[in-house]
This record gives C-alpha cells, structure tokens and sequence, in this order.
DNA sequence: ATACATAGTTGCTTTTATCAAATGTATTTT
DNA sequence: AAAATACATTTGATAAAAGCAACTATGTAT
C-alpha cells in the first residue's frame, strides 16, 4: 500500500508534539520515586494474568538483567508477589499485591489531576472533539480494529444535523464505491427533504449506529400505509464494516416494524450494492422488480424487495 | 469550565496507547548515539531563535547540570555553536550548526522510515483519517488555535457529499447557536435540493475552507437572474472563527460576483445571527426588509440584506 | 560598596539501563 | 541414564543518563 507523504509528515509532527505532551502529563511520575519503565511493567502485571518475567521482557522490550532487579525491588516493596509455576520450576507468574494496586491507582488519579488541568481551558465540544478524535486514532492504528461493540453505541432519534450527515454519508460513499455523480445527492436530498417534512416519530422511525458522536451507519424506517413501510438509508460507514453492524441495524429495524403491526416492508437499491442485496435475500426479502435505468452517471439497475413481516 | 470524565478516560487511554507507540517509533534513537533528551534539546534549538540555556531548563524541564555537559558535548562534536550575548554577559544564544541541523534530518528520516511501516497496512482513506485526527488535536490543544491560515484549504468545487455535509453543519450548528429545531434542517434540506437541481458550476459558485477534508467554512453564490445573485449557506465552524476565515469567504465571493458582471446581491438571515449581520453591514450591505416570524421553533426576524455591486 | 539574584558550570552521586557470564531448571540427544 | 543443549532467570561489572548541591561569574538593587 502506497503511503502519502502528507500524511507522513503530519504523523510526524503530531509525533514532535505529542512527545513534548507525554513528557508534561507524565511528569508527575518523577516525583514519585518510580520509572517510566518500572511504571510500564506494574501496568502490565496488573493487566496480564499469569504472566512471567521473560513474557514481560519480550513485549516490553526491556531487558532481562534490569527487569529481574526491578522485580526484586518491586517484591521489596511488597508491590508484586511471585508465585513458582508448578508446570515449569524455572518460571514465575506476577501478580500485584493490593499495594501495588493502590499505587497505581493512585498514579493513574495523578494521572488524570494533570489530565483534567489540561481539559480545563477546553469548551466542551472541543473536549468531546479530542475524544474523538483520539478515538479514532487508536481505532485507526490498532491492527484489527478491534473496537467492535464497546465504542458502537446506538440512537433512535433523530437529532439536528442527522439528516445533513445522513446526506453526506450517502453522497460521498456511492461516489466512491459506486461512481455515483451529484445527481444521486440531489436525490438522496429531495427524498431527505420530503421525508424531514413530514416526519413522525411515532410512524418513522431512524436507527443510527455511532462512534463517539459520529453517524456510521444508519437506517430508516418509513411508513409508506397503514400496513406497508419502507426501508431506506442503510448504509454502514466502510471502516466499521465487518462487524455485523449492518445486521444488527437491520435486524432492529425489522423488530421494530413486527411490533408496530406493519405487514409489508419494501426497499429500493440498485444492482451496485451487492454486499446489501446478499444480505436482504437472506434475511428474507425477495426480488419484486427491477428496471435498467441510465442514472447517477452509471448504467445500473435499479432494484426493488419486498417481505412479509 | 467542567471536564468530562470520560474525555479525561479517554485522553489517559490514549496517553498510555501512545507512549508505547512513540516508545516504538523513537526506537531508532537509541540506536543512533543520541539520547531522546539530548534529541529534544537539538529540536528546540532549532526551532528556537536566540535560546539561552536557561530556557531551555525551563521549557524541557532538564536539569542545568546535565544540560551544560550535554551543550558541552554539542560543541566538541560541532553540533551546536554558542555566541556570547551583548547584553548580558553570563548568556550564550545556541544555534545548531549546518552538521547540527543535517544530523536532525537524517534522524527525522530515519523516522518517517519507521512511520512509513506503520502507516503501510493502512487504506488510503485511513491514512487521510489517521492525519486529519492527528491535526484536530494538536488544533484544539495548541492553546491559540494558531494554525490559522496553514493548515486550512480552500476549495471552489461542490463534490460529493459535500452538500449533505453543508446541511449537516447547518442543522447541528444552528440547533446549538440559535436554538433552531428540525424544521431548520429541513428548510436547509429543501434549498438545497432546489439549488442541486438546477446547479450549474458556470453561474452558481461555491466557496468552502477545509481543514484536511473536513468542511470548516462554506458560502455559496447563486444566480438568481441575469444580474442578481443572491448569497448563501454562510457559516464558519466555532472552532475556527475569529481567524478571518468568515471574511475572507465573503470577500472572494463578492469579488467572483463583480468578476461575473453581477451587479446586485442579496441574502436572507435571520435576527439571530448578530455576528454575521455586522459583517455584513461593514461590507456594505444594508437591511432593505424583515419580517417576524415564528418558525424553527423560535420566535425571530427573517432579514434581508442587499448591496449593489 | 555591599548584598542579592541570575546564568551557567563543575564535582559528586544516584538512577537507569546494558552486556556478559553464571545458575538452576527443563528438554533433547546419544 | 548421562550428557548435551536450551531456556528462564539472576548476578556481576559497567556505562550512560539524570539529578543535586556547591561554585564561579556576571548582572541588579539598595
């Protein structure tokens, strides 16, 4: 994969700034007779069940001699407590003994004192924006993207600035992964606006999946009768992909038409959202109809499903 | 101001997941001859005009001791030369020599080396997503904001997603700043379908500062005869207000009207919008009708503004 | 002129970290 | 089963990094 240079210098730069930071929020840590490293082992320790002096070596990157000693210390301290592996006469498993759990935390609420005087200064918004975007680069550099459920949350209401990112998200995903032109903006807007206008909340009804405060996925329930509905908007933003989200909202979706008492539920799509349409027929939906059209700067098929509920 | 426990776990989060990374990334420091204090010192020297030893103690926070052996060490290796303040004769200034400055750079490339790796595995999208988090942070946190006018682009072309991301900043913006209800969003919603379907790039122009890729600031002229245009979609984030940027949008699009032989403009506000108002004003416009109104769930005065060319 | 403050240096010590050899426990080979 | 080898950890010796306190030299205030 290509890398851009932009990037990499913004990286780096971020890299120059942050590292002036770590030093200000960690330096409390100075002051409490404990190193940096001495502070990272007791951190895993207490994050590692049964772990051995060569497995912290290993991962930490530290060397065997220095660790041994600072254990020693550490068991001085009463901070850390070995316990012989019956398995192997050779090796011991750590733990922190209730001390050493008091200290860290007592570090950690150091920690976060040096922490809050940061955010102090800081408007709300402007935490909450940090958050995020903190957020995001974890999410963004941890290999598997593992966030999944826990930092997915979930709103049914639909709240100002919705509707716009909604049009957003469809205007600049379909334009990437479809080729579609404005004109499909044009319409997801027209809709949205026709929609918005007569928008009940007992009637119609919006799931949204979110990151932090972000919009990544979405979909909408939408009465069409008194037993039929619609459903639009789906959609999952690509980096949260694969996670069973797309399910999920689906899924909330049509639970929640089964306890209105609606009967029928439809949707239109086109021939470009496989990825959709496989999970539409496997949920249960059937092909109704489909009509080659020259729209959205493409030729594509637009395509309607159909279900009982 | 109140801090958000959450933004502060989050922040701490981060915090420990980065020292790691940066442990990673200044791995190839310690395999360079150079100490990451004796790296920092060089780096603020030559970011730094005229610094004293002094200052340097007191904003890398190092102790005076081991920092005149460290200098002492610079100058034997010609790495740093001294010069002997005029004004008082106990100071040096330091500056990095031209061999100073070339060893920074090798060792920045040795890092962007690194950070090369690290970015490989990421998409391109990713990797935009990874530096524009990375800016708004070092944004919100440099206390003046002052990245100013280097880090914002502008861009006079409507691509996708850009208009639902328009009315995105529109709802959620003056839901917060004015109290506006769905009803905004939807009027937003349907002006903007209107504009999209008769949108034509040689008469309509659009004029939207980003921050990475990220909408910041937007105004929108759009012809409304042969010699009227009428202004809209005015807005500046609050993160980046008080910069200029608000003005600075008006002006290029009044200079593109005068360019396109318009020779009156308008637009609509509302009462609420004070700050916008008196710009306005300044540039010449005039109030030349209102109207009060009950609407977005305010009661206001819908204002015209117009100023010939 | 004297006392005090400030900028930087030097001597001494502690802390932090590394390398290599040693110890004791498993595992494999013969 | 004994010897050889591998592995997990410890110990000894040493070096580099960092800190403290006393000191020199220059500047400022009374």
């Amino acid at each position: 994969m290509s890398v851009n240079l932009e990037v990499v210098q913004e990286v780096s730069d971020f890299n120059g700034y942050y590292t002036g930071l770590v030093e200000l929020l960690n330096r409390h840590i100075s002051e409490s007779s404990i190193s940096l490293s001495a502070l990272r082992v007791l951190v895993k320790v207490r994050q590692e069940e049964e772990i051995t002096a060569g497995k912290l070596v290993e991962t930490l990157g530290i060397d065997g001699g220095y660790l041994s000693r600072m254990l020693k210390a550490f068991e001085g301290n009463h901070l850390v407590s070995k316990r012989k592996s019956t398995a192997d006469g050779r090796t011991w498993f750590l733990q922190l003994t209730a001390k050493g759990k008091k200290l860290l935390e007592s570090l950690e609420e150091q920690s976060n004192a040096q922490i809050k005087e940061l955010l102090s200064p800081l408007a709300d918004d402007q935490q909450k924006g940090l958050a995020a975007a903190m957020k995001t680069i974890r999410h963004i550099l941890s290999e598997e993207s593992q966030l999944s459920t826990s930092d997915i949350t979930f709103r049914r209401q639909l709240l100002p600035g919705d509707a716009g990112y909604l049009i957003y998200l469809h205007g600049s995903l379909f334009a990437k992964e479809a080729g579609f032109n404005l004109a499909f903006e044009t319409s997801v807007c027209k809709a949205f606006y026709e929609f918005l206008e007569t928008y009940n909340a007992s009637k119609d009804q919006v799931f949204l999946a979110l990151h932090g405060t972000q919009i990544i996925g979405s979909i909408v329930v939408s009465a069409f009768s008194r037993y039929v509905v619609q459903i639009r908007w789906y959609l999952v933003h690509p980096d949260f992909r694969q996670m069973g989200l797309g399910k999920k909202l689906l899924n909330e979706a049509l639970d929640f038409c089964r306890e209105k008492g609606f009967q029928k539920v439809y949707l239109m799509t086109t021939s470009k959202q496989e990825v959709a349409t496989n999970l539409f027929k496997k949920t249960g939906f059937r092909k109704t109809g489909e009509k080659q059209l020259s729209m959205y700067g493409q030729q594509l098929f637009e395509e309607r499903y159909d279900m009982d509920l």
